[in-house]
DNA sequence: GCCGCATGTTCACGGTGTCAACGTCGGAGG
DNA sequence: CCTCCGACGTTGACACCGTGAACATGCGGC
């Protein structure tokens, strides 16, 4: 934006966060180094050090943003499932949104696996959440929408209330667990189609787990 | 063993992997160093290259011992299941059965939390099934038992025939997503009792979603 | 207009994975 | 029994990495 070519860079932080995001994208967060992305914006290595304190620290900001991009996938995906559904009842809209969530997360893992590899590897949100113990975890919003997701399921009758509790914690598990095991090809589906069904397969498996009689949406 | 002290070490193969395991064990796989483990050993960095051709493959080599061990874990908790459930009918046993190939995978990420990120990371068992396709995985070990497992749960009656497809892989998401997360640290768990209590109640609700009406074992 | 301090730079160090060329033995063939 | 060869391990070197310390630059407030 305000790019001068002095020596000042104007806005090194976010450039940093955002040219990492890319070469991890690209090259895995293994690779990644911190001398490429910094030559890659045309700043000495060392810059770096004024706004993070190593490594680790940008890919953690990395895996921020992330979470964050990963939380508004789901509020998209949620609204838009909603703005189908509009005429539908409340139990199908309840079962809809929380589809849409799983769905949502699961997207997001295959869309970004380097992203999402880095956001639950050894920088990531998590250990972001334990490093500054008593703050919020990075992404509360996934896990809020989750909640309310399952919230809805109760309040619509489509599960008791005595599967509230810790409901979303397991329909989280689940989608994390496809998304793993996406992410790291230990399932194999030949065919996007193949991978799809087994989602619909493994939401409505979700929803039964929860006491849920009624699937459809 | 044969541990004559002369120039040629013996077994440094066997040797580099053991010792690999316990440094990957103590600082996790990220430190994990090529001259350390050599270093350990009183072997120079290069001699690793007369038996792995990268650092990499060595880390596979760990992941690949490390899914052995998951897979007779399973093995053993499903036998000392059956033991204790020796009078029990095949409903309870069938119960029984799966649970323990549940608790089984779980302890294990919970026992050897670093090994098992090797094992899901970019050098583990994935990687190394993709990289020589064609090859089985490592451990075919783990998913045959978590197959008949569900097999059993149908022949039980527990489950009906049309979960038994894809009934094992959706199993193994939810352990693995579980594991994945209390490894991670992404879901917290106050006290060891907690968290045995939440794979409980996750044990009952995968039962549920993969159609079983009874729960008890 | 000057100066302080945030921001970048340069130099340096120890450590890492890996390549190339070279030693060293143990065991097979005469 | 000797010889030699190939498997195994060694040393030296290289490029790259994250990071610390000291120095340079230039924008914003007095």
């Amino acid at each position: 934006m305000t790019a001068k070519a002095t020596y000042h860079h104007g806005d090194l932080r976010n450039a940093l966060v955002e040219t990492a995001t890319e070469l991890v994208r690209a090259g895995g967060g293994e690779s990644f180094s911190l001398r490429d992305a910094a030559a890659k914006l045309g700043v000495s290595a060392n810059a770096t050090y004024r706004h993070f304190d190593s490594k680790s620290a940008l890919l953690t900001a990395v895996a921020d943003v992330g979470a964050e991009k990963l939380g508004q996938k789901m509020r998209r995906k949620v609204a838009e499932a909603e703005r189908q559904n509009e005429r539908g009842d409340a139990t199908t809209l309840a079962i809809a949104w929380f589809k849409a969530t799983g769905r949502a997360y699961v997207a997001f893992a295959i869309e970004e696996p380097e992203i999402f590899r880095v956001m639950y590897g050894p920088h990531g949100v998590c250990q972001y959440a334990r490093a500054r113990a008593g703050q919020p975890p990075a992404d509360p919003t996934g896990a809020l929408i989750l909640g309310e997701a399952v919230d809805r399921l109760v309040s619509a009758g489509v599960i008791g209330p005595e599967n509230r509790a810790g409901g979303d914690v397991r329909a989280w598990t689940v989608f994390h667990g496809f998304s793993s095991a996406v992410v790291e090809g230990a399932s194999y589906f030949p065919t996007k189609a193949a991978r799809g069904q087994a989602l619909e397969e493994l939401l409505d498996f979700t929803l039964r787990g929860l006491g849920a009689t009624m699937l459809t949406a």
